[in-house]
DNA sequence: GCCGTTTTCGGCCCGACTGTTTTCAGTCG
């Protein structure tokens, strides 16, 4: 568990305003944007920068350089950089307040400040909305009646904003998106609608949901109607669900939906809808990566297709033709800049074909490499859903007195799901026997007993299984069940279940015990993280690699949506290292089952291949790694 | 301030929307 002070979003917040300082003192703007590049890079790291810095590794995040990652090191050693301060010092910290307040960005809110004289952090919202409702902003220059009114309403929200502006996980977001993309196919000029963004990235939590629509290409060529997409922005803003619009312009809107939830939509006809797709799909970095590298060949890429800047068309305004088709870009009244030749693509493949780059799949468009390898058309072919084979951290009814919950369904039931998933195997495993009450004899009895039961239950007809037990790793790094009774399992899930606070050094040590013990074959949610609820653990993560590496172990990628653990980045620093990896769902009923595919999606975040993933191997391999 | 298979110097993503002006600046994603 870190310090708030150093949690990704309050270092993004503190290079935002640096950035923020620097734009009002008048300093180099290609600095600013550096600032604010390595804010966006954090914002969006799947693990804590804090504990990439202690790994020694935080040049190696895109974006921080020697400066930044200086002020960063002397920021997290003393809790403040004299280089960070020295940039930011004048502006009054009710500046940067006021910039949490959307549509309230640096300019204005440093005009407002030194205007007004709010200089009293406390209350500075208060005197603002009083200073708003008196009407003074109005006269103010560059305001208006318009934005007085909006700074007041967005201030309204704002004070009863607290903490609601959470993250949603996966499935949740999901749902939502589901229910508003069945709502846009019913307008009939709608021919496909995409939800993209950080949900087509399979990001373990949601921020905001973006989608997009096409329209019938007809209705664009035409031009007989330019409100076609007038229509459709209607159609998204009389969305029942919707709770309030947040933006409505002729191509493009935002709503808020249950929860809060963001809901940014885009139109665009079916010649360009390539474009669109990758543009709307791409974390920012990989999408800023992707345009410098087109840049590099005098090509300039937007939402609408790619402007060649080295050929110029004749004045007549017939585009040259090369490559794919070509049309005069974008629609009226927004003529491209600079002339340039266009090129349109209607799927994302030929876009990135065009530019000479493999496709990347959704969920590695982050910018963490992927560019540089789909160059060369070296993407690694990603580890998928049919691929699995297996799961092997199930929880069933038996019970075994067990130390946490018992699932709801019986081996019996598992082992149907299982073969209706396609299973080729599958391995059970129950929480230990509570240690509380019980005597090493009373476990190692129920033990015995239970395999007992296992064993007699399934015929050759059903899958080869295997007896698993998913044990708590006790603080002192023993684990929560009898040597003795080991012999009546084929395999040990060991996972950290308490004292989740202990130091780096302490907690590496637990663990390492912990997977030293006989018939450990994983590392259960490795992190023990739960979204939005607990940090995950401090831990060496080199010495664990290395650790499982050499003991043929696998990490855990646990797919319950409110775990996704181990995370996204760590399983790509695993791989690198050469660590095999297990995916399971850890399901306490039949249904979660079907959880796997949140495990794939980390997975496949993480850039694992099949053969990277035990369960995905066929049997007699598989046996062999597990029994070994 | 960052970064590199055309660069260790000389570049640096792109467009939509909004409000206030009247051609643009600020903000956002």
């Amino acid at each position: 568990m870190i310090n708030e002070q150093f949690s990704n979003k309050s270092i993004s917040q503190l290079l935002h305003n640096i950035a923020a300082a620097q734009l009002l003192k008048g300093h180099n703007r290609f600095r600013i944007i550096a600032y604010e590049k390595a804010a966006d890079a954090i914002e969006s790291l799947s693990r804590e920068l804090y504990d990439v810095w202690k790994e020694g590794k935080i040049l190696r995040v895109s974006g921080i350089g020697a400066n930044i990652g200086n002020g960063l090191s002397e920021y997290f050693e003393k809790g403040e950089s004299q280089h960070f301060d020295s940039i930011t010092e004048g502006i009054p910290p009710t500046v940067f307040l006021l910039m949490t307040v959307p549509g309230i960005g640096p300019k204005k809110a440093f005009k407002l400040v030194m205007h007004f004289k709010l200089i009293n952090e406390k209350t500075v919202v208060e005197d603002l909305k009083k200073i708003a409702q008196e009407g003074r902003i109005a006269q103010l220059e560059g305001f208006g009646d318009k934005s007085e009114q909006d700074i007041l309403s967005s201030l309204t929200v704002f004070e009863r904003r607290d903490r609601q502006e959470e993250r949603m996980i996966l499935p949740s977001a999901l749902k939502i998106a589901d229910e508003i993309t069945t709502y846009m196919k019913q307008h009939p000029l709608v021919t496909r609608v995409d939800v993209l963004g950080s949900l087509r990235r399979k990001v373990s939590t949601i921020g905001d949901i973006d989608i997009a629509v096409c329209v019938d290409e007809k209705s664009y060529s035409k031009r007989v109607c330019p409100d076609y997409y007038k229509q459709i922005v209607d159609h998204f803003l009389a969305y029942p669900g919707k709770r309030s619009v947040e933006a409505a312009g002729d191509q493009k809107a935002s709503i808020l939906a249950a929860g809060n939830m963001r809901i940014d939509m885009r139109v665009q006809p079916e010649s360009t809808y390539g474009s669109m797709l990758q543009y709307f799909t791409g974390s920012k970095s990989h999408n800023i990566q992707l345009r410098e590298y087109a840049l590099s060949k005098k090509l300039s890429l937007s939402e609408h297709g790619i402007k060649d800047m080295k050929i110029h068309p004749p004045s007549s305004g017939h585009p040259l033709h090369e490559g794919g088709p070509t049309i005069d870009l974008p629609l009226e009244g927004s003529t491209p800049k600079g002339g340039g030749v266009s090129h349109t693509f209607k799927t994302e493949e030929d876009l990135y074909a065009f530019l000479g780059l493999q496709t990347p799949a959704p969920e590695i468009r982050e910018g963490n490499g992927e560019i540089e390898l789909a160059k060369h058309h070296k993407l690694p072919t990603l580890v998928d859903l049919p691929d699995i084979r297996g799961d092997f951290h199930m929880h069933s009814e038996y019970d075994l007195k067990p130390s946490h919950d018992r699932g709801a369904n019986t081996y019996q039931d598992m082992m149907k799901k299982g073969q209706e998933l396609g299973y080729k195997y599958i391995g059970f495993s129950e929480h230990n026997p509570k240690q509380k009450g019980l005597s090493d004899e009373d476990i190692i009895a129920i033990m015995k007993k239970r395999k007992e039961h296992i064993d007699n239950i399934f015929t050759p007809h059903d899958l080869p299984y295997f007896i698993g037990l998913e044990v708590d790793i006790l603080p002192s790094g023993e684990i929560a069940l009898p040597t003795e009774a080991i012999e009546y399992v084929d395999y040990l899930i060991v996972s950290l279940h308490s004292s989740f606070r202990m130091n780096r050094v302490e907690m590496t040590k637990r663990v390492l015990k912990a997977l030293s013990q006989p018939k450990v074959k994983i590392f259960g949610h490795p992190t023990g993280r739960l979204l939005g609820k607990r940090d995950g653990v401090e831990l060496d993560w080199d010495k664990v690699f290395s650790y499982v590496l050499e003991h043929n172990q696998a990490l855990e990628i646990n797919s319950g949506p409110p775990r996704l653990d181990l995370p996204d980045l760590l399983v790509k620093e695993g791989k690198e290292q050469g660590v095999k990896f297990i995916i399971n769902t850890d399901a306490h009923a039949v249904e979660q089952m079907d959880w796997m595919t949140h495990g794939v999606s980390v997975a496949r975040r993480g850039w694992l291949e099949a053969k990277d993933v035990v369960n995905t191997w066929e049997l007699p391999k598989f046996k062999k790694w597990i029994l070994g």
